[in-house]
This record gives structure tokens, sequence and C-alpha cells, in this order.
DNA sequence: GTGGTCTAGACCACC
DNA sequence: GTGGTCTAGACCACC
């Protein structure tokens, strides 16, 4: 379920990230669950452990994932509402930024505006299936 | 006006890029103008004159600049118009994959537009000036 | 009464030292009282029985359990008189250490001695309860 | 000045942190300094580079250092206010917790404040040296 | 030169 | 079995 491209600029470890992030966003692992071991996730994308260790301590520190030593790793109790708030702030910020520099190059606002909307009707049909 | 921050995660020649970019948007050099030396910038930001010749390069390849050699890089005709056109594209591609993660966090529809609308306003003021 | 952290750094042997040295520093379990069995505490805080097993035979070699093959194990004559001579001499050196890394931060010695005045009137109080 | 002991139990990135941390603390290193780079260290310390890769990650995580990518790394601005904090913060509640179990183990409170009066006596004795 | 990423693989404590 | 630390060394973009 959980893939990886090794000739995206994007570092493994980050898509690993963000992988387990929309794993958990969509329901496939739930709080208190046990995600694969490092050593299993290693082998099943053939990816170094090193470099999913790297991605689960920075799961870990964003409070996404909890390590139990000698166990494994767990989701923890709000690691669905961590995630979603910090999208909204990360991508909201993004948005703006995007906007501004829409505005400035004389993109006129009906036609952001429209973007938007076409944006969310595509995502909504897509929850429908 | 034009600066450059050593620690931004952003490379210095494309720091370098976006701040002609903008000084060009903006009006500071128009069609024709010539630009400041990769000598003068050099000195200017405290930057390799390497890293300049390497934003210069990048905008020339992108038909913003053009090199007389011996004399300098100046502004092509067509500079705004490209770079209008340019940010347009890049910046529509970013604004949509920000919205798609915004509405799948749950952000409604509504807050997003209005957004959107606070940005144009802000960018209208912002030109009164 | 006692309880494990799976996700806590300390090891989960040493959780169950430390919960069996309180018990006994308590009075809950007295000398020549009989301590649950490993396999009682094994299903009682969900922890592999060997876990609970290196735990007991770490307080057997501290001199505050005996064990009676076959039997069980039991809290020694001067269990509470070892783990207090222990925790004094080990938790003096730590409070020493910290105190000499906040002089060095800078904190007043005042400071420093009012807090450990503070400790010892919240732990009278909680004494009297 | 800075060493490492690799027959400790505390990690060796983690005693690079402590180093560094000491001497940004006593002046070594000042606010805007570039310290040693990572190779530099590695060679310097006899330790893979990797290691001291991991401790200056933590250490700008923290806000102490900022990476300049193909500079090097240097001291924050509020390098030394942070690190005194911090150590104000977590030192202070280490020895509250030593405080308690020294109560706890029936120590006199008088006999404990006299620990922290020596601890502070030496140092001033120190700092004077 | 600099930091960032990644591999391959060892060794450890812990469960 | 699990995660945590560390080595040795490659390759990359950037300065």
């Amino acid at each position: 379920m959980l893939s990886v491209d090794i000739f995206s600029r994007v570092p493994i470890y980050q898509q690993v990230i963000d992988g387990i992030k929309d794993q958990i966003r969509i329901g496939i692992y739930k709080q208190g669950d046990q995600i694969p071991s490092i050593r299993e996730l290693s082998v099943g994308l053939n990816v170094n452990p090193n470099t999913i260790s790297k991605a689960y301590l920075e799961l870990e520190r964003s409070g996404i994932l909890s390590a139990a030593i000698g166990k494994g790793y767990y989701v923890t109790p709000d690691a669905q509402e961590r995630i979603n708030r910090m999208t909204a702030s990360s991508e909201k910020e993004t948005l703006q930024v995007a906007a501004e520099k829409l505005a400035n190059a004389g993109i006129p606002e009906e036609e952001v505006l429209e973007l938007i909307r076409q944006v969310y009707q595509n995502q909504t049909r897509g929850n429908q299936t």
C-alpha cells in the first residue's frame, strides 16, 4: 500500500513520513495500532532500515507515533487530530503565499476562486466513490 | 532591496533568481535596463560570484535576461510578461495541491475561499500604497 | 497499584524494580511478606514473565527479596532499611549533579534552597494524609 | 577541548551535544560564530560523521545552532539564553524528584539543604579560579 | 570546501 | 523478535 519512488527529489524518509501520515488519515492505522516494524517496512519497501528509522523518529517527534523499545511503534491517541491540524496550518500558509504571487502576476481573483471550487468538487466526487 | 538569507533552505542562487524577478515585476528594472554586474551583486550581498553567475545564467535561459558579453546583463523586452506567465502556471499548480490537502484535512471550502478573498483584499490595499 | 508504561524510556524491568521498592517503602509489603508470583504479576501488568523475573532477580541480588525455590519471593527482614540506604546514596549524587548544573546556568542558591523547602513541605502534608 | 568517551553509557552523539552546549555556555563559541564542520569534528574526535551530524541536527532543532548548507553550522543569537533556560527547567525537575526520594528515604531537610550549600560554595570557588 | 541523504551492516539492550 | 547507536563510506546539491 505504501510505496516509495527512489527517483523522486523528495527524500525517501520524507516519502515514508507522508505515506504513514496518509495511511493514518485514511484510517488504515488507527490510534493504538502498531505499525510495521522498522525491519519489516525496510524489506517491504526495499529501503535501508536507517532511512525508515529516520522517518519514524520524525513522526515520533511530531507526536504521531510512540516507540515502545523492544516492542515496536504505535499510533498515538491524537495522531489523526495532530495530522489534520499540522496539515491545515502549513497548507494554509502555502496557499496564501501562492495566492499572493498569483495576484501579483495579474491573475484575477475570480479565476483563483474558481480553481479552489473545482478542487473541492473533484474532492467530493472522490470521496463518494 | 535585494537580500539573501544563508540559513534558508532555499538555495542562495534561487533566492537571487526570485529577487531579480521580483524587482523586474515591481518595475525597479525595466526592459532594456542593465542589472548589477556579477561582481557588484557578489560584493553587495556577500555571496560567492559563482553563485550570482549561476542565477544570471538561469535567468538568461528563461529569457528574462540577455547577456552582452563583456558588457553585462540586460532585461529582455518581454521579461515582465514571461515572469507573469511562468509564475501563474507554477503557482496555480501549488495552489491546487495545497487546496487538495486542505480538503483532505477537513477544512471547509468556504474557509479556503475566504482565505483567497483576504489575500486579494490585502493585495489591493498594498498596490494602492 | 503497581503499573508499567511501555512507552517510557526507563526499561520495564526497571519500572518493576522501582515499583516493588516503592511498595515496600510505603509498607504495602512488609518484611517476611510474600510478593506476587512472577506469573501473577506478568498477567496483571501484561508484561512478559522473563521481564518480571529479571526484576525479581535484581531485587534478590540487592538483598531486598529472597527466593524460596518453588514457593515464591519474600521480602527480606532488612529490605526497608536497604532501600532507604540505596536511595539516599544514589539520589544525593543525582541531586548534587543537578545543583551544579543549576549553579552553572545562573540559578541563584536561594532559589534552589527554596525548591528543596517546598518539596519537604509538600512531603510532610502528603504523609499526614 | 571537546572530548568523547566511547566506553560511557551516554551515547556519543549526546556527549557531543552536551560538549557543544558547554562550550557555548563557557563562551568558547559566541553567537554568530561558526563551529567546527561535521567532517572536522569527526576526524578531531575520531567519530563517524553521521554521529556528529546527528548531534548537530539535534542542536539545530533546539534552536542553538543554524545550518547554512554548503557553508557550515553557526551559533544562533539566543543560543546561550536557550541553553540556560533549558538546563534550568530540566535540572529543576531532576532536583525536585531527587529531593522527594530523599525525603521519602528519611533524609532530613537540613541535610539536603546543606548539600546544596556545599555545591554552591564549591561552584563559587571554581569560578574565582 | 559544506551539509543532507542513503546504503550495508554491526552490536547493543530490551521484550 | 523490537528499537537505538554507530561505523564506513558513497553520492548529491550547494557555496
